[in-house]
DNA sequence: CGCCGCATTGACGTTCGTCAAGTCTAGTGG
DNA sequence: CCACTAGACTTGACGAACGTCAATGCGGCG
């Protein structure tokens, strides 16, 4: 199987030992040679600007398993690379109810909400122990005005949530509960991959409700739905640890008339 | 009843005449003295700058009542601030089901979904005729790393948008039907409001099942459930014209346990 | 060992979707 | 001016999908 670089993502149940034997904050790893770095950061820059990208990230920050990164209301001054560890990002209304925004992974940035009114708006909280790389905003606005790919890519980082989030949209306005799971983990199984996992096993991080939040289900019906897929041979689970036998039968199912 | 400004957005039932006598596109109203100024550009700006974004519309461009203003595929130049009119934006899945993503009215941008991959990846149709900015998103990136004041409302505008569709997410993942309109109309009928319309009366400029689609639900649900609306006393509705007769109600249905 | 959180499964109820009939309005053309 | 039509809307009857409630299982950890 193939394993990340550095094995940021472990496959196994307990969340991976850190990389390197605590490595303190202030010992910085710098985004020149980081192995994230196409995740995260534009390619293609000179040797001068990527020098400069690496003034970019203030700090590190370990947050724990089930600890939040940010939360709602709190002041918003930065921007965050993840390096290693899953989060989830939620919003809550004013009578409780919350609903998962997204799950996100290493090399993706959270903190996009905050820009607005210089406030979060919702909580990002790790589903395992986590690194993030703090890049205070005002740096970035500071430095893609000089860097324009650093501008450009930011914009993109931006877009790309905005699109990604009309496909969310699609998906709880429009699709029934198989088509939501299928879709859901093809998704995050594509996103492993791209990070050098198996493109077909994959160990969830969230809870059966964390999953049902995310999509608009309870958690009984994912539950339900995911031994759906365990009769019809689509998939192995086994606790969190979910093989993908099916892959295409998924698909089929996230876009039934699409055949083959 | 508070007309706005210009009369851009009439509440009766028939598509508001032009403002003025068909001003050839050639013939520019600067942003500099555009009624819309404080919804759509930054504000505190140095006369020199309000000058310099005065550059940033190359164009203007008129839209018939169910014409598009671009659509999935086509290739990205530009974001549009939208001066009359109003849009829906859609995607659509690969097998042909769709998805309202918004409503957008005068002020607001749209196009932001194209920065990514130089490619929209949803539709913009009028639902009236309409008339919008043309913005080139390359002017907009050059002169973005100039005037900080337009940089800083350019990563806002889009940092809205994600904050909004988290709110979009909300309501899709975790509202039943009733607080899916509720909260609707009030939105609608706010943002009316901003603009110099009635606090408590609208016209709808989009059919039951649009409306239905942005909100998850089929238009048949979205009759039966104004219908209740109207039973029950909190509006009067006539056709596409909606009376938001108890507002406070209303907003206790999005938000059950508030109690006014 | 016993507790706790997470997950599974079943029985039942509610909400919303589906299908179908019928109304209303605006627009068209005689 | 009025019949005719098409599109949007409403309403009812019924069913499917998913939520609710409850019992139970299972694995990990103090």
């Amino acid at each position: 199987m193939h394993e990340a670089p550095g094995s940021l993502h472990s496959l196994h149940d307990r969340p991976a030992p850190p990389i390197k034997t605590m490595t303190p904050d202030k010992i910085k790893v710098a985004c020149s040679n980081c192995n994230l770095r196409e995740l995260c950061m534009p390619v293609g820059l000179q040797p001068t600007e990527l020098q400069r990208i690496d003034d970019l990230v203030a700090t590190r920050r370990r947050i724990k398993r089930k600890e939040t990164l940010f939360r709602n209301g709190e002041r918003f001054s930065a921007l965050y690379a993840i390096r290693t560890g899953v989060f989830k990002t939620r919003v809550t209304a004013e009578d409780g109810r919350d609903q998962v925004t997204g799950f996100q992974m290493a090399g993706e940035i959270i903190g996009l909400d905050g820009i607005v009114n210089n406030h979060h708006t919702c909580d990002a909280v790790a589903l395992e122990d986590a690194e993030v790389c703090v890049m205070p905003f005002d740096r970035i606005e500071e430095l893609s005005r000089e860097v324009t790919a650093l501008q450009r890519h930011v914009h993109q980082i931006m877009s790309r949530e905005i699109v990604r989030e009309h496909g969310v949209m699609l998906l709880l306005g429009s699709m029934r509960a198989e088509e939501r799971l299928a879709a859901f983990l093809l998704n995050l199984v594509q996103r492993l991959h791209a990070r050098g996992f198996s493109a077909s096993e994959l160990v969830l991080r969230m809870t059966r409700e964390e999953i049902g939040s995310y999509l608009g289900l309870k958690l009984e019906t994912v539950s339900r739905t995911l031994s759906k897929f365990v009769e019809d041979g689509l998939v192995e689970v086994n606790q969190r640890h979910v093989r993908i036998l099916d892959a295409e039968a998924l698909r089929r199912l996230v876009n039934p008339t699409v055949c083959s």
